[in-house]
DNA sequence: CGCCTTTGACCTGCGC
DNA sequence: GCGCAGGTCAAAGGCG
């Protein structure tokens, strides 16, 4: 274990290569977790939890079944807010102390119905000032315009019909931005971000092309707005 | 009154 | 088989 040296993501400038150290001990442990995301399907959800009054509470039946492995993004935003808001409402479920981390992680379900899309929420615990935002799923629904405005949405949601996902994170304050399939391949670090990329270890994304293009759009481009996988700046 | 947060318990998967 | 860590549920309480 080595105790993650600096953030293989971002770097306090926010401008900086990053290093990357597969040390999957860091925080985004979440991706090279690939035991199989326990969730349900994808549609159905939760709701029979627990049936039968106490015991099926948890969704862990499956026995051959793999669940389905629901894209993910990860972000890495400098706030003293943990929970930014991106224009999508979000119900806290559960909290955790995570080890190696002083700061407890999050989790937050989209309070919309059939949308199943998790979000969890820690704190780095290098630089507390650090909030990393992970997303698994993808929301099939409009962003609810019952906002409840909290931490200026309307700029978040602002342009682009997409899901204002990216847009709650200033640019100026994302450092990172990873998406993984499910299992973890490898860090890159390209330019002034990093990027981690799961699953297909060969997405489309140029290394070291400018540090910008981008990675597979296809998962992303539903949560993120082009414009911001583009790669601003 | 409805929605959300908090918090402890419970469950599952994995490593030893 | 046991213990650990992560993830989720659900009851209770708080707030607008």
């Amino acid at each position: 274990m080595g105790q993650m040296v600096n953030y293989p993501y971002l770097n306090h400038n926010t401008n900086s290569p990053i290093a990357s150290s597969s040390s999957n001990e860091a925080e985004p442990q979440e991706i090279p977790h690939d035991k199989n995301v326990p969730m349900e399907d994808n549609e159905g959800d939760q709701h029979g939890v627990g049936e039968s009054s106490k015991q099926p509470k948890k969704q862990g039946k499956g026995k051959g079944e793999k669940k389905e492995k629901e894209p993910r993004v990860a972000f890495m935003t400098k706030s003293d807010i943990d929970h930014l808001e991106d224009g999508y409402r979000w119900r806290k479920y559960g909290q955790k102390a995570v080890k190696n981390s002083s700061y407890p992680r999050s989790y937050y379900r989209c309070t919309t119905q059939k949308c199943n899309v998790k979000k969890r929420v820690e704190r780095s615990f290098q630089d507390s000032s650090i909030v990393i935002t992970t997303y698994e799923g993808k929301h099939n629904h409009p962003i609810p315009s019952t906002l409840r405005g909290t931490v200026g949405t309307e700029h978040l949601l602002g342009h682009h019909g997409g899901s204002g996902l990216l847009h709650s994170f200033p640019r100026h304050q994302q450092a990172f931005l990873m998406m993984n399939h499910q299992s973890p391949i490898n860090y890159q670090s390209v330019g002034s971000m990093s990027y981690e990329q799961y699953g297909h270890g060969n997405s489309s994304y140029n290394n070291n092309n400018n540090n910008q293009q981008v990675v597979d759009y296809g998962l992303l481009q539903d949560i993120v707005p082009s414009m911001f996988l583009k790669h601003e700046s």
